[in-house]
DNA sequence: ATATAATAGTTTCATTCGTAACTAATTGCA
DNA sequence: TGCAATTAGTTACGAATGAAACTATTATAT
């Protein structure tokens, strides 16, 4: 038998972090059909190429700031994407230590064909709300994100 | 030297499944403080007890359902919060493959108390907005969830 | 000049996660 | 009845992830 109790109460449909959590989730599996499935290519990858392929030659520690990850998994990225060609690494004149990088010929041909296929479904899905309600999703966004980033 | 780039462009910080994305994981980071750092309890299992503290006596089938997580992770999530003794499970009389799961007392114990913890935070984050602006989010969000489950 | 601290990035190890294969119980149907 | 198909849940295995320790290089302070 089911019963419903009484106690504390958490609908879990109706909890925001639970709902964005489900969305986020969703948009990040049908993004990754589109590089993962028809590249090879993983979610940190993709994320690391994305910046790179609009500022060229960054280091490491530029990339983990620019996509909110953290070192480690951005140094995994990167190697993974050096061993498959996409990404050449040189490092600095003036500090050995730091790497600069930058999409190979293979890795932009690659990067251009997959950026149109992600702002196809970013407009698909912006498409789904009407001009206003766009607008007030990046007004509320913004709002949440800077509390979310309020103490650092 | 660090250059901007022709051919395509995507600016990460602009584009909103990165958006969505860093947004929720903070959020996620910031409620599982909540829940793993006091209580020891993952992500996962916290989803389990959610709903099995609103709704008692569910099989692992539903709990799947109604989490959105698939059956091996529900699965590794009861067995551990069995072996930490916040979950009771007995199975169907009519079918022995069916659980029947339920918190103990422990786990209800554990729910009262991080379900206030949980509301008050989600509480902070939606004070963050005007009415309205909350009104329009939960509107935006159904129609986006709605647009990421369209095909089943 | 040299020792100490800080920085860039990598490696290691333990855990988590996802997919596929599996076991056990039940249902459907010949 | 009895055998194939379905269903509930678990196990196995490889890939992804996170935290801490580590290497190499550069900056700081005496």
């Amino acid at each position: 038998m089911v019963t419903k109790t009484k106690s504390s109460n958490l609908l879990l449909e109706e909890f925001l972090p639970y709902r964005l959590s489900y969305l986020t989730n969703k948009i990040s599996q049908a993004l990754s059909q589109l590089y993962t499935d028809k590249f090879g290519i993983g979610h940190a990858q993709w994320r690391v190429m994305a910046v790179l392929g609009r500022f060229s030659g960054l280091s490491a520690a530029v990339v983990a700031e620019k996509t909110a990850m953290d070192k480690v998994a951005v140094s995994r990225a990167i190697n993974s994407l050096i061993k498959n060609e996409l990404l050449l690494r040189t490092f600095a004149d003036d500090d050995k230590r730091r790497s600069e990088l930058s999409l190979s010929k293979k890795g932009r041909d690659t990067y251009d064909k997959i950026v149109p296929m992600v702002q196809d479904y970013e407009r698909d899905l912006l498409e789904t709300l009407s001009q206003s309600e766009q607008d007030n999703l990046d007004k509320i966004l913004r709002r949440l994100t800077s509390y979310v980033d309020k103490d650092q």
